[in-house]
This record gives C-alpha cells, sequence and structure tokens, in this order.
DNA sequence: TATATCGGTCGACATTGTCGAACGCCGTCT
DNA sequence: AGACGGCGTTCGACAATGTCGACCGATATA
C-alpha cells in the first residue's frame, strides 16, 4: 500500500483531537498533542480554518470544531442508503413500540448512531444521531459483534470497561452471550450500559447475509421488560425482554433488510 | 498572509464535491471536476478513506461521504456554546408556542441550523440540524443580514432566486425589507421560501451587541400569522403575523443573549 | 515592571505530494 | 469472441511543497 498524505493525516488527527477535548484547546497544546513545530500546526489549522472545519476564538485565539463538519455530517446522512431505506420502518417501529428506536452501523470500533427516532411521547429528549455506542454493552453492538467478524474482533481487543454492575468485562461470558445472539438472531441490553435503560436489538442484513447494521428499541427497563420475577435481572438469561418487543423489533429489521435487497431475511 | 496547505484544499473540495452531488462519484469525475491527476486524486481520496472522511462502494469503485464527518459533525455540536446556552429555552418555547423551533447561524453565506426543535405533536418531522437555508429569503437569514454586515454583503451578492410566488428578489426591496427588520427588531418570512410556510426570527447578541445567531418559529401559515384579512400577503407589509407569536420568539432570544452574557437584551 | 507563554511569521531545507504514463480489470460494443 | 474503452490503481522521477525551528509582538501572569 502506498503513502498516505501526511498533511492529511496530521489534519485529521487534529480534527479528532478537538473531537475528543471537551473544551478549545490552544495552538501550542495542539501542537505538543501531536508532536509537531507550531509553525506546521498553524500551517494545518489555518487551511483548516480557511475551509471551514475548524474556528478560532478571536478572543482567546483558541481552536474548536468548525460549522462546515456539521454540514457535511449531515450530507452524509443525505446520502446514506440504509438510513433512507430505514427511515419509515424505524418510525413505524417508534409508533408501534411506544419507545425510541435507533439504526446504528459498525464505526471505528464502535457504533455510530445513524438515525433516531424519539420515544413518542412530549418527553424532553436529546438527539444521538452522531453519537457512538460502545460494541460490548449495548444491543446494537452485541447484535453487530455477533454477526460481523470485524466488529467481533474489535470488540474483543478493546477495553471492555464496566459502565453498571451489570455489565459483561470477561471474556467468556462475551463470548457466550454472542453465540447466544447468534442463536437467537437479536441481542438485548438490560442495564449494561446506562442504569434503568434496557434495549432489544436486531440485524440488518444486505443482499449477501453481511450484517450492514442494526435496529433497537430502546427505554425504561420497566417498559422493556417483563414485570415477572419482581425485575431482577438474575442468571442473566435473556428471557425477561417483552417478546412482542422482540418481534417488532425483528420484524422492523427483517423489513429494512428485504428493504436493501434481502428477501431471504 | 502565508500560502494554505494545497493538498488540505483539495481535499477540502472534494469533501464538498461528494457532498454536493446526490450520488456517489467515481474517481475520474472527481479529479477531472477539480482538475487534478488521477494519481493525485486518487491519493487524496485513499487518505480520506483511511481517515473515515470517505467511504467507497466495494462493487462500483465509486465514493460518498463517510461515518467520520458525521462524527464529528456530532463533536462540533458539544462544542457549540450557543447551541447549549439556548437548548432549554428554544425547548420552552416549542412548548409555549406550539411550533417547531430554528437555532441558526451564518455559515459561507447561508444560515446553517444548529439546533431544530420539534413541533410538539405527533407529527412526522425530518431534523434539520446541519442543513441550510437561503440568507434572502428565511426569518433567521434575513434576521442575520439585518444585524450582521457581513451577511448582508453576501445575501447582496448571491443570486436570490425565487423560491414561490412571494419571494423578494429585488435588490432595493430587499433592502427596505432589511431596513424594516432592523427598526423593528425581528424579521418574519410569510411563503417566501416554501408554500403554506410562515416563520418569525429574532436575534442573538453577544456582550458587544453583535448578532451571533438567531432563532426562529416556524409554521403552517394559517397558525403563524392572524386571520384577519383572508389570508392574503397583500402590501407585504409585516403586520399580519401573530403578536403573541412574535413577543415569544423574541423573549426567547432575549433570554439566550442575556444567558451567553449580554444584559442589554 | 519583569517574565513566561501565547499565537503567529519567516526563510532555508529536503521531505513530500504531484504528475503522467502504464497496469490490470471489467463491461460493452462490434 | 475479440477488441475496445473506461474504470480504479500503482509506480517512479521531479520539484514544488510542506515542514521545521528560530524569531516576533502581544498578552497574561507574577
Amino acid at each position: 500500500m502506498a503513502k498516505n498524505i501526511q498533511s492529511l493525516e496530521r489534519a485529521a488527527a487534529m480534527l479528532r483531537l478537538l473531537a475528543g477535548g471537551e473544551r478549545r484547546l490552544g495552538l501550542s497544546d495542539i501542537a505538543s498533542s501531536l508532536g509537531l513545530a507550531k509553525g506546521t500546526a498553524h500551517g494545518i489549522l489555518r487551511t483548516l480554518q480557511a475551509e471551514g472545519f475548524v474556528e478560532q476564538d478571536a478572543l482567546s485565539g483558541r481552536y474548536q470544531l468548525g460549522a462546515e463538519l456539521l454540514r457535511l455530517g449531515n450530507s452524509y446522512l443525505d446520502v446514506h442508503e440504509l438510513r433512507a431505506r430505514a427511515l419509515v420502518w424505524t418510525d413505524d417501529l417508534a409508533r408501534s413500540s411506544g419507545e425510541s428506536v435507533h439504526l446504528g452501523v459498525l464505526h471505528q470500533g464502535g457504533v455510530l448512531v445513524v438515525h433516531h427516532v424519539f420515544r413518542p411521547d412530549d418527553s424532553r429528549q436529546v438527539l444521538e444521531v452522531g453519537a457512538m455506542q460502545p460494541l460490548y454493552s449495548t444491543a446494537l453492538g452485541k447484535v453487530l459483534c455477533a454477526f460481523d467478524p470485524v466488529a467481533h474482533s474489535d470488540a474483543l481487543e478493546a477495553e471492555r470497561r464496566p459502565l453498571t454492575p451489570h455489565t459483561v468485562t470477561l471474556p467468556e461470558r462475551f463470548e457466550a452471550e454472542l453465540s447466544a445472539v447468534r442463536e437467537k438472531g437479536w441481542a438485548s441490553d438490560v442495564e449494561e450500559t446506562w442504569q434503568g435503560v434496557a434495549a432489544v436489538a436486531a440485524p440488518i442484513r444486505d443482499r449477501h447475509g453481511m450484517a450492514v447494521g442494526a435496529i433497537a428499541a430502546t427505554g425504561a427497563t420497566e417498559r422493556i421488560c417483563d414485570p415477572e420475577g419482581a425485575g431482577d435481572r438474575g442468571d442473566g438469561g435473556p428471557g425477561r425482554i417483552r417478546t412482542d418487543l422482540v418481534a417488532a423489533v425483528r420484524d422492523c429489521a427483517r423489513a429494512v433488510s428485504r428493504d436493501i435487497g434481502n428477501g431471504r431475511f
């Protein structure tokens, strides 16, 4: 493989650095973080600024991400074929289930949310399109790991930090769960990522049977799970998710799979 | 001013090209569009692909925008201070007015929507965060033109294509409207951009009095405008907008202005 | 006021990206 | 079937390009 363009790699690293750090960063911070000379870093930043990818606070001189990224990110959504096909199906799923629905795809060792339908009530909700979710603890992530070898190895080599007391961290238990997901054809997340929140997810497959994305219904544990057993998670078996919800999510995922050209699922 | 980095400018031009064209583009198209040798274009695209900014369809070999842009665009929203301050105020405005609310900032000769609160009902709505609106015909755009000299000149030199029969295209009428906006302190758009849709907008000002953004309430003309006069727009006077809605939008914009450190407005 | 650090500039250097030709591949047309 | 034309990709030589580190003025700090 031929060499990639150095200045572009460095510019991308800067954008990621600015995206990671919560606050604005100064030129010297950026230069030292990437091991560059100040002059070099400034040249790249100046160009990125002229193109709208970064903005500079006039007073402090610090840099932050620019508006052009938002515009391009939106254009990405416009072109996204899977998302376009899923729009109407996910909308129906949200209405019929009464829960919020997410569409996620694999991206850089995590799940990128490319579509999010709010729960159909008046509660205040924040849009999560563009946000990342971990592979090892979310329903979307587990589905993708179970049916996509790349996601699987990504999740294995990543650090599985416990996010709640229910998070599965041991490799063997994680593997067992993925096997179960493969067998069942769907995955769940009962308070493994966020306290009080549960989710069900099913894979979207293209015409070759490859998992190209996943659809999940997410909501408060009390609504997603059956009330039986006093709500305790117990042995970790997956039987507690409401079966009608599982069926609805799987139907939705199948419908989208069919829509993108896969007649078998 | 020192020269900007050539390869970065070219990469940015490619991303914008991909964002503009609806469909995926081939390497030869991209190279010829930008006047580059195929080898050069390929080197840039290869790097952009490795960084996740573009993706390549495995079968056709064509290129499209990449998921990393969505992630970075989302990060941009996280850092956006004005948006963060406006979140709760715009939410309240949407609830009290019953209409959808947009927060826009000036970006590259247009209005970039950085926040969008859905109208609080169950109707199907598409999120417009990241979308661009024209300066000359929308309420958001006119407010920014009226109070921001840069936006003003941008709008003047741009082509004002008529979007509906009500769009103001003549320069003198546009200027007169901006003067009125400056005097009133708010702007309206009654079916000048979209048929059947009207909007009211007011500016957000920073501690120096500069307009840094605008807030708009948008909805069906029948709900935004007073029913008087049988709904015909007539002489173009702005008196038809519901006065309570104007007050609510202006109050919201003032509240955000106060929140970002401007006590005067 | 002295000082440390900031963002920004400049010019010499050689690394780096650019160019154009050539390659293998695939689909189409003859 | 065969030849063709177009596709994305690779390669190597060249010099244009981006990089580096010292330097500058302004600003914040003490």
